[in-house]
DNA sequence: TCTGGGGTCCTAGGACCC
DNA sequence: TCTGGGGTCCTAGGACCC
């Protein structure tokens, strides 16, 4: 198998200094609209002075006075990916977008059509520069694991082949922690056990690590080999979604609860629309909370019928709500459905249900042509809650499939 | 006048059942 | 006087990823 990843440089930060040219060259933050936003993504200029994801406004602008912040725009992010994809399909059929600004190609047996994988990998990159008009770093080896970490070892604007017979020899003096999926944590784990790189990691006794790690041990120790058995899934074979929420960050803290409701109604109308736009049901409904001192917590409640109707959303939601005593103020709430039943074609029983179906199809429809939200629950509508800047989007992001956030 | 949002997978412990 | 022991379902929370 050989296995192509590729990862757009600083995406984000990139798409916007080509759309407005007195951006480039200067070091600029991707943030998001509300007032508590963090960087999504910092150009290299900025890179260069300190400036990384997760920062506030405040520690960014300390590290690199200079900074200029960009509110973030969805659609021209979703519209460069997809026309970046559409380049890679035409390598290869089999493309798997992993995220917003990364994908994998099995471009197994493509030799005949397009030369050697480093020739395809030159006229990918020359294509996207072309006609995208931004770099990326790509990464080529035997399997995703090794792509990704090849893609990973020059930025930006990188090609980096590892061929088989090189795995151990790459593999060898190269730090856990650089592995996908070893994080911190793992990383600390490790370390006590002596391990610090990954060929100490694939000679170490896989009974020491089963013990230690669980299920997780015994796929640690593949990867310290260089092994991974995943296939490339092209688009459109993805599992079904697991899961379907949505959070937010609160313009201040909050702690009348009544005041959190109407956030409340609004998040389960944000999951519902979502899961009723794909067909989903959930059985489970998750409310999250953080506190003001940023301590997070979930409660869950298994309902006896798998919803996607905003009012059970909400009705379990409010509930779990009513049901907790707060010690503080709220800084975000958020609430998803899961244990999810995918298809959800079958008719409701009785009339009642089957009218509600209706209704909520009625305005999803609505609200999908004239923008979401503009028909909406009564109480959203008294609120500064109500209305919403256009958020940044999760780089979970997939072309088709419920990942999609919704834009406007 | 600090610290976003959307996910996945795994584990631990309690309730309950036979 | 106590002490079994699987299996399943459920909730809570941690670790990791983009």
């Amino acid at each position: 198998m050989t296995v192509m990843h590729i990862d757009m440089n600083a995406f984000f930060a990139s798409v916007e200094q080509r759309c407005n040219p007195s951006l480039r060259g200067k070091p600029i933050a991707v943030i998001g609209s509300a007032g508590r936003t963090v960087v999504t993504t910092a150009s290299y200029e900025a890179r260069a002075h300190g400036v990384k994801t997760g920062m506030n406004k405040y520690e960014a602008k300390r590290a690199c006075p200079g900074l200029v912040f960009v509110v973030g725009d969805n659609r021209k992010y979703i519209d460069t990916s997809v026309r970046i994809l559409n380049i890679f399909k035409q390598f290869s059929p089999i493309v798997e977008a992993y995220s917003i600004d990364e994908a994998f190609v099995d471009i197994t047996g493509t030799a005949a059509l397009f030369g050697p994988p480093l020739t395809l990998a030159l006229s990918v990159k020359e294509r996207i520069r072309q006609e995208v008009g931004l770099t990326c770093s790509i990464g080529i080896a035997p399997n995703k694991l090794l792509a990704k970490l090849a893609s990973d070892m020059k930025k930006p604007d990188g090609l980096v082949v590892i061929e088989e017979g090189e795995v151990s020899s790459v593999l060898e003096d190269l730090p856990v922690c650089e592995l996908w999926g070893v994080g911190p944590r793992l990383t600390a784990h490790l370390s006590t056990l002596a391990i610090k790189t990954c060929g100490q990691l694939g000679r170490y006794p896989v009974s020491v690590l089963r013990e230690r790690f669980g299920i997780i041990g015994e796929r640690l120790k593949l990867m310290g080999q260089g092994i991974d058995p995943n296939p490339v899934v092209p688009i459109g074979e993805e599992e079904e979604a697991k899961s379907v929420g949505h959070s937010t960050t609160l313009p201040k803290d909050i702690s009348d609860k009544e005041a959190l409701k109407r956030y409340l109604l609004k998040l389960s109308e944000m999951v519902g629309f979502r899961a009723r736009g794909h067909k989903l049901k959930g059985r489970k409904i998750t409310l999250t909370l953080r506190y003001n001192d940023f301590f997070t917590f979930g409660r869950q409640r298994s309902l006896s019928f798998p919803t996607n109707d905003t009012r059970a959303i909400y009705a379990a939601a409010s509930g779990i709500l009513d049901s907790i005593r707060l010690r503080t103020s709220i800084r975000l709430i958020g609430v998803s459905i899961s244990d999810i039943v995918a298809g959800c074609t079958q008719m409701e029983l009785f009339d009642e249900g089957r009218k509600r179906e209706s209704l909520l199809q009625a305005i999803d429809s609505i609200n999908r042509d004239l923008g979401e939200f503009t028909i909406t629950w009564g109480t959203l509508l008294e609120e500064e809650c109500g209305r919403h800047g256009p958020g940044v989007i999760s780089p979970a992001w997939r072309p088709e499939g419920v990942k999609r956030v919704n834009v406007r």
